[in-house]
Order: C-alpha cells, then structure tokens, then sequence
DNA sequence: GATTAATTTAGGTATAAACTAAAATATTGT
DNA sequence: ACAATATTTTAGTTTATACCTAAATTAATC
C-alpha cells in the first residue's frame, strides 16, 4: 500500500532531482522539514518495497526506478492538472492553488485527473509554468534559462516561476512577472546585484527591479 | 485535531439519524464495517472531545451536539457538492460518484466547496436527491414518500434515491428512475409483492416492475 | 591521519484505529 | 419474576505509520 507520505516522499525527490545531480538524506531532510534519520528510513522502505521504487546506496543518495519515476510522475501530474484546474477554472489566485492541490493530488482518481485535463485542453503546463506529464506520463522538456543567468540586453519571454513560496508568487504576481509575459533586461549589477528590466503589462511596458535570489526563480526562454 | 475516521463516523451518523429514531452501536458498527467495540470507543472519543461532538450515555445511543451537527452537516455538504458535480460538470455517471466524493470529501476546503456550489448555481439537491446544507449549513427539507408507502393509481415525481449500493443505482438508472422523473403507480401486489408503475423515459411512457425492498429506496412527491 | 560533516543504525515514542475476550447491562419470552 | 438472549461496554492487545534521539559508522577535508 501506497501511503500519503510516501507519495510526499517521491513527490519531493522528483522535484530535487529536477535541481540537484543528486538527492542526500540531508536535502530530502530539509526540505520535508523531518529530522535525516526519518529519511533513511523511509528511503529505505521506498527501496525495499515491492516493486522497489527507488534506487538506494548507503550514503550515495537516491534514484528512482521504473516503477518509482511513474508513481512521481502520477501525483506531479495530478498535482500539477489541479493547480491549473484551479487557476483557470476556479479562479483561485496563483499563490493559493498549491496547497490546495497539496491536500487533494493523492486522493484523485487517474478518471479525475482525466477529466480536468479534458476540460483544460490536456495543457502541458500549469499556471506558475511546470511541465504537466501526459496521460503517458512523460514529462514535456523545454530549454529555459532562469534570469540569474541572463545577458543584459536580451528580450524574453517568462515561461516558469520556480517556488515553494506564496510569497514569492505574489510578490512577482504583483510585478507582472507571470509566464507569457515578455520583458526586456536592462541592467544587471555585478557581486549579485539586482536585475532590471521592462515588463510588458497592459500595454506600457514598466520598469522593475529583482534581486538576485528570486531572479533565480524566474525562467524564461530567449527570443 | 479532527481526523479522517471522525469525520467518517460523524458522516455515517448523521445518514443514520435520518432514517432511526436511535443510533446505536451496532447499527453504526454494522454499517461501518466495524466491530461494535470499535464503534463504542470512538463514540466516546467524540463525546469527550474538545468541543464535544456528540450526546453519549451507555446503552442509549447518540445524538450530537451543536459542533457535531456543524461539521456532520459540512462534510456533507462537500459530499453531495462533490457528487453534483462530478455527475453534471465531469460527466460521471450517477453510480460512480460516491466513491470519487467519499475520498475527496475531507480533503477540499471550504473555498473549494463554495467555488463549486457557484459553479452549480448553490443547488439544494444533488444527483440523487440527496439535500445538500446551504453555506450557512441549513439542511434543505421536505416531506418525501417512499414507494414503499405510495397508495395505487397515483401519479408522482420522483425526488430522491436513497441508497450505499452502487448497483441499485445502476439498476434503477436504466429503468429510468431518477430524480425529476414523473411516474404513475399502477399496481402493488400483497405480501410486500412487486410494485408496477409508468415511468415517463423520453416520449413514451414504459412499464416497470419493482421488488419491495429497492422500491423503499426510492422516494416521491405525490402531485 | 586527525578532525569535521554527513549518514545510518538501533531503539524508542506517539498516535490512530482497529481487534478479542470477558464483564456488564438491557430486552424478551414464558 | 426470572432465565435466556442480545447488546453494549471495558480492558487490554494488536497493527501500522511515521516520526524522534543518541550513538555508531562512514565519507570528506584539511
């Protein structure tokens, strides 16, 4: 049987995995706000369970296997169809619909899941850009660059604010920086300076100004 | 904390009362699929609870208190939300809802139910009939005659079937009773024989037969 | 090679919700 | 009224999940 925290487990360590080459005790640890030895165990539970859903080395950090990546992929696209059912039909802002769709990805059926995606024209992202899997559970992939890395200068267009934060999600919201939006880059200041740039909202295009850290959240692709 | 198997009691509760005079441990235990211990212990744990949910004295079964009434009434509330809409705007045909609603009930929040409920239109009745408590939790009433009591040669419009059995539902969806639905009733033999009726299924009208025992499931206005 | 950091092991705690068996209490029939 | 039967409660277990702490081990770094 399939608990609700193991779903968060193979939930969190897609995501990580998304980031970082390899996923520690540690990282998983932090993240789930659980003490490190918590996580070996369930890792290990993971690793063992039949079938195995991840790939386990003692001090080596974790993969998934076949059967793990689906069963991720499964709630991240549950999730991720909630979200975005959320937005665009519930209008729920975009700062609420992750907990929301937290506390219900792991109770929907496939059938349920189905039937938004339907609804939603089966969208290949949801409203703060992550890629939704398909009904085949593969994972759509595009080449994004995250504005910590951007040349000044450059036009383009926002296609993924990356967060675990409301805050953050209302802070760019209110700046205009939603995926579509296209902006300009100004200026960037050297020793991790904030980035400025020309935001296209409405139809005046505005000046603003991010930091360094919540530049890293924002994607965009080059155009 | 309210937790998942309280939420289920007070539900099974409350769908209980409405049909018994008296809830006991064993009728609650029987349609729990739990054993009468279990039952006692948790009733208990609802009537000591902080806020008591619940009127207990040994032997003579249980009633609830003002909270208990609010939350009972919210979950249901979600639940038959839940089923109306999964039926008229997700297309699930009326057999399957149940179980989708059952999983998601004590999950969504209040917002989530009330977007919904706007969605519907805020209706007072779901796709079996069943009331569904107002925002306010105001439960919907009104007087209802069980084919089981219906009198020869009347003509009647369904409102409402009462059942747990997914299959009753299919049955009777395929002769055509379901809520809103006018038939005649023509005949009822005695010794709780089978009850004859016209249903009104398209243009014209067809001949069914009903056992005793479904026919109480089904209730009707009398016009 | 010693110090520090990360990880794992082992064992324990907490909570929730069941269960069984025996005791207590009600109900029913004669 | 009282015995027989049925229902309900008590008390003590059981199972399961998911955490924790403290100590031991392993890996990484200077």
């Amino acid at each position: 049987m399939i608990t609700e925290a193991m779903d968060k487990y193979l939930k969190a360590i897609y995501r990580l995995l998304e980031e970082h080459e390899r996923v520690s005790t540690s990282l998983l640890a932090e993240t789930l706000s659980v003490k490190p030895a918590s996580v070996t165990n369930m890792v290990q539970k993971l690793a063992h369970y039949d079938p195995p859903l991840l790939e386990y080395e003692s001090h080596r950090g974790v993969s998934f296997t076949e059967e793990g990546k689906k069963l991720a992929l499964r709630i991240l696209r549950h999730h991720r169809l909630l979200e975005l059912y959320l937005h665009d039909l519930l209008d729920y802002s975009w700062d609420k619909v992750h907990d929301e769709a937290d506390r219900m990805d792991h109770v929907i059926s496939i059938e349920f899941a189905d039937k938004i995606a339907g609804l939603l024209g089966d969208p290949q992202y949801d409203c703060h850009g992550d890629p939704i899997p398909s009904r085949e559970l593969v994972m759509p992939s595009r080449d994004l660059t995250s504005l910590q890395e951007i040349g000044t200068g450059k036009d383009c267009i926002v296609r993924r604010v990356r967060s675990q934060d409301p805050d953050v999600f209302k802070y760019l919201g209110e700046k205009g920086i939603v995926p579509g939006v296209e902006v300009k880059i100004l200026n960037r200041e050297p020793f991790e300076g904030p980035l400025t740039m020309l935001v296209h909202k409405g139809d005046h295009p505005i000046e603003i100004s991010l930091g360094y850290p919540v530049s890293g959240s924002v994607l965009v692709e080059e155009i």
